[in-house]
DNA sequence: TCGATTACTTGATGAGATACAGTACTCGAC
DNA sequence: GTCGAGTACTGTATCTCATCAAGTAATCGA
């Protein structure tokens, strides 16, 4: 649907969700609805990734070996579940971002024009 | 399949066809395979845009409206199908490409460390 | 106690990109 | 004179990812 801005705008980050949260746990351990604020309130609000979208994520990344997960001992208050990125998740974090920067600068220079 | 970069760098392009394609047209009228070479060229062979995908975004793009097509008079060679750029597909370009900065910026932002 | 928020899960749906296969014409090399 | 490479377009089937929708269950402040 090109005419639907919203909808566009979420076609705009797919391919990226991988990365973006390996980049949050490269920060440090957190757990899923915590990773979740952390993109929407880093975006300003601006492009929130869907919670269901992030769990998703989580289980293809863990079951692809990028990040793993254990659940917190909060002994009162809800369950938590933690992930950690790994070796091979930081490999991969590394070689995505140096992929989305040439894909970055090709999309622009079919799209900005040159003079 | 994160660990696959040929299949990663596809899904980076993704949400970005059809703007690539409006932008092509916007610097004139051109056929599909001509579209085709035309991005292939332009990002030196490192972002090809599979053919199947190029002429299913025309389809897609002429069903909204954004580019109108018809058969050109070639008496002899192959028949070509023309593209021409329609002014809702203009306006949809300078939209979509002020899209593209924004989360340009966003997704820097999440990925390319500060300090 | 009641609603908002936190926190995680699952099943169904849909769009977009690709694989794969096919049709048909042209043109240079051998 | 034909054979392969390249040009040019089409159709179907399949896969992944993002989302919707709905649900479970606990905490916490008013």
């Amino acid at each position: 649907m090109v005419q639907d801005s919203d909808a566009f705008a979420a076609d705009l980050l797919r391919g990226h969700t991988d990365t973006i949260v390996l980049g949050v746990l490269r920060r440090g351990e957190s757990y899923g609805f915590e990773i979740y604020k952390t993109i929407r309130d880093a975006t300003g609000g601006a492009h929130e990734i869907k919670e269901a979208t992030l769990y998703a994520t989580y289980r293809r990344l863990e079951k692809d070996g990028l990040v793993e997960s254990f659940w917190g001992d909060e002994t009162q208050g809800g369950r938590r579940k933690y992930y950690r990125i790994t070796d091979a998740g930081r490999a991969v974090y590394a070689r995505n971002v140096a992929a989305w920067a040439a894909t970055r600068d090709i999309i622009d220079s079919l799209l900005i024009e040159r003079h």
